[in-house]
DNA sequence: GTCTTCGGACTTTCAAGATC
DNA sequence: ATCTTGAAAGTCCGAAGACA
């Protein structure tokens, strides 16, 4: 929900994957635009059934969720869950916490000194529940490689500078960098020289991807576990096991493509027909479910946006940065503004085709660098991590402040 | 308790192979 | 020519040991 208490008029911008029907994955686009700056107005956005998951997982197997007296709502659920053409709000299926929504990315730098974004809890869950967090996983076993799954992908300078690296220290792209500056040793701040990558070594036949599933991000029936396979770079749907009572695990999914959101429907979940454009002219791109101008924010927050905040240290990471993707008001993007100026009816949402949303949503996490097994040069890091005596860990320490 | 070392998990790079 | 794959090359987390 969003109070415009300040006249809010940048237009809302969301961007999100939809799984449905246990195999299929779409992307879309939705945009609130504002016509005339709304004082004192409220706007929500709601009527569809959908659960946004987070790009990044959760950095722990734990639930990130707080414990919240909303959440004692899931104690009655029904199996289905329609288009809420009942009362509002809905109760929640069981096991799943009250909604909460994302503040946008800052620069998507986290870690130390730059403190995660803390999400905004929604009073009640709106009437389209857009899940900006993952179910949570059933409490039985979470594999130890579910966990590692689920941590932020980390992140690493191009080059670190011989000191860092014979410390085996994270370096960063200044030189000096913090570390040497910190220790006085910034003298000795330079890039190392990357080694040349051996040519002419013979690899043998590739295995070959389903290229039609990456194209239109369709799943194949199986799961994993049946033989099928996940296309790269898009998590399978999380609830295939859900009607047998098992929510899947987040930390099983593979990663989205950064700037996504993926929406999971819930058990049970059936997506209507194909909306019309409000032109009337044929829906284009993914079929989605429609929107409504309800009361939810799920995420883009303009001022005067009234939430209350988690506690501290209960919140899962936020998304990582994208260029162009999702918006608030006040800080909208290039992308967005752009894009707003071209709607000429700016309550409508557009809803851009998949391969729209790639190109900005980038490749980087279609490749599955994943993979265990692909480590076979340690030696390599035995001769670098030599250690320094005289620089100590900056990860840990304070000294020289 | 602080500091150093370093194993190995994880990410990035880029040549080989595949496809258009 | 461009895209995809996957292993080499590299970063750096965090556990364990050394030391005061």
């Amino acid at each position: 929900m969003i109070d415009m208490e300040d006249g809010g008029r940048e237009p809302l911008r969301i961007r999100f994957q939809v799984f449905f029907d246990n195999r299929s994955v779409k992307t879309a686009e939705l945009e609130i635009g504002l016509e005339e700056s709304l004082s004192g107005a409220r706007i929500s956005v709601g009527s569809c059934a959908i659960w946004a998951l987070e790009t990044a997982s959760p950095p722990t197997s734990e639930h990130p969720f707080p414990a919240t007296a909303t959440n004692s709502a899931s104690a009655s659920i029904p199996p289905q869950f329609p288009h809420f053409a009942g009362a509002y709000p809905p109760t929640l299926p069981p096991g799943y916490p009250p909604f909460f929504a994302y503040p946008p990315p800052n620069d998507g730098q986290q870690g130390e000194g730059n403190p995660a974004p803390l999400p905004y809890p929604l009073l009640y869950p709106p009437p389209g529940m857009v899940y900006a967090f993952p179910p949570p996983t059933a409490p039985a076993a979470t594999p130890a490689s579910s966990v590692a799954n689920s941590r932020p992908k980390r992140r690493q300078v191009k080059m670190a500078c011989t000191n860092c690296a014979a410390a085996c220290k994270r370096c960063d792209e200044a030189r000096p960098c913090e570390r040497c500056k910190k220790y006085g040793i910034a003298d000795s701040c330079v890039d190392g020289q990357r080694k040349e990558r051996k040519k002419g070594i013979k690899r043998g036949p590739y295995k070959r991807k389903n290229k039609s599933s990456e194209d239109n991000f369709e799943y194949t029936a199986q799961s994993p576990s049946e033989g099928g396979e996940w296309p790269q770079g898009s998590p399978p749907p999380p609830n295939t096991a859900t009607t047998s009572g098992t929510l899947h695990s987040i930390a099983q999914f593979p990663p989205v493509p950064e700037g996504l959101y993926p929406i999971y429907l819930p058990p049970g979940y059936t997506l209507p027909e194909p909306q019309p454009n409000v032109d009337g002219s044929a829906p284009s791109g993914p079929t989605l479910v429609p929107f409504y101008i309800g009361s939810f924010a799920p995420y883009g927050l303009p001022p005067g946006a009234v939430f209350q905040l988690p506690p501290q240290g209960t919140h899962p990471p936020p998304p990582p940065a994208s260029q162009s993707m999702t918006v608030e008001a006040g800080t909208v993007s290039t992308a967005a503004k752009r894009s707003a100026e071209q709607v000429s009816d700016s309550t409508t949402a557009s809803v851009p085709t998949a391969t729209t949303i790639s190109e900005d949503a980038g490749d980087e996490n279609v490749h599955d660098h994943t993979k265990a097994g692909n480590n076979n040069n340690n030696s390599n890091n035995e001769a670098f991590c030599e250690g320094d005596a005289t620089i100590m860990d900056l990860d840990r320490t304070s000294i020289g402040d």
